[in-house]
DNA sequence: CCTTCGTATATTGTATACAATTATCGTCCG
DNA sequence: CGGACGATAATTGTATACAATATACGAAGG
């Protein structure tokens, strides 16, 4: 019997989820991501029912797995609260990434097939076309990429992997960097991407590892400019 | 009753833990790794109120926890059973967890303070009179080891981290490798240790970080050797 | 005016009943 | 036989009431 992972790492996942704690998780992820809720914003579960339209039960599983991802926090008497990131943990979270994404390149590179590598190509084609110049489509950039690094994954093969990297690909950080990104930091992405394919095709894994590592870091200095300046 | 034996691995729930869901985590998680639970085993909710004795409630949010670390898994119908892990997984387990504590090895190295230099020598001299020949005492020099990593994990000041890498330190490969351990390679530990405190008081990030690496891989292939011969 | 303490209020934690879903197993029909 | 179907049992999911705990606030005393 087939596992259900991995599923989307980049984004809020577009599975099923016809379960309550389901919905409140993707609710209270958008609140937080994408709605009212600013950082360091104290939350009551009481509050998050309404947001969620659930009972208090599903809210609670829906908050656990937020603490685990580090978008919500508790206090220690319990309380909960919108996370507020140090520079130095968005650093950190950018450090990590490398190491593991790094590190499910060069899995994925052992493991890789004819099937996956049309997969890459044709998602990257699709990432080439939202890249164009001179209008880029951010959202179809972003989209793509959650598509590209997601198969990536898969195909890696590796279920801790998949547990680990969702947590550290928090969607702020993604928006604001490819927000940031200039035309040719969008095409260069695309290209990372066609380089990451042959190194796939090749079966170098340390190729594979060494454009990924690559790819990451350079996202985190675009990111680390944007935010932070000179 | 398994009560007594060491819960936390290198993480800091070390706590009070006097909730009901605390309980039911720790009864539930030594079930799992000291009792009579079995790899692949299936788990009921029901069946797991009553080795916590405690509700529902508490043991759901428990076994999400567990899910986490992957101690037990959910199947695409949300039964439950204990994790059984494959070869390839262990292999990735130790290659993950040597990066990761590489990384921390390497923050620890850069925020060391004195103090912090006298509790390490401190828990690595309880672990060395632990590893003394000719009966070296295994308990003693697991808990003295858990209590080193932590101390180094807490120096590296990551949350990030200090969440990620309790789920790739999992007991029964902890306790399999050390039992697995010949007198002269746990004396070598502590020197590892010992090689870690130098690296940390010179404030070598790179040499912290490789004598990490080393350590982690050195038991990675101990564990090899034990479980899967020549 | 400040601190201390106790009570009221807000918030989180737990148990339990019931709803929804999934598995089990016997029966019918081919 | 054997496979599809359906009833029943087992299991998980959700709502809610109540218990435990933490905070807020104001009164009493210095």
């Amino acid at each position: 019997m087939a596992e259900d992972l991995p599923i989307a790492i980049y984004s809020a996942n577009s599975r099923f989820m016809s379960r309550a704690s389901d919905t409140a998780y993707e609710k209270i992820r958008s609140f937080i991501l994408y709605g009212e809720a600013r950082p360091g914003m104290q939350l009551t579960e009481e509050r998050l029912c309404e947001i969620a339209g659930v009972s208090r039960t599903p809210v609670r599983d829906a908050v656990q797995r937020l603490e685990n991802e580090m978008l919500v926090v508790r206090s220690a008497s319990k309380r909960l609260s919108v996370a507020d990131w140090s520079d130095d943990e968005i650093d950190e979270m950018f450090a990590l990434r490398a190491m593991l994404e790094c590190h499910a390149a060069e899995r994925a590179a052992r493991r890789m097939d004819a099937s996956g590598l049309d997969r890459l190509r044709q998602v990257n084609g699709e990432l080439t076309r939202a890249v164009q110049l001179p209008a880029p489509d951010i959202t179809g950039f972003l989209e793509a990429n959650r598509q590209f690094h997601d198969l990536i994954l898969e195909y890696a093969q590796s279920p801790r992997l998949s547990k680990l990297l969702p947590a550290l690909v928090e969607q702020p950080v993604v928006r604001r960097t490819a927000n940031q990104y200039s035309g040719d930091d969008l095409i260069q992405s695309a290209k990372d991407h066609d380089e990451l394919i042959a190194a796939f095709a090749a079966g170098d894994k340390d190729w594979a590892g060494a454009v990924m590592t690559s790819h990451i870091r350079r996202a985190f200095h675009s990111f680390h400019l944007a935010t932070r300046g000179s």
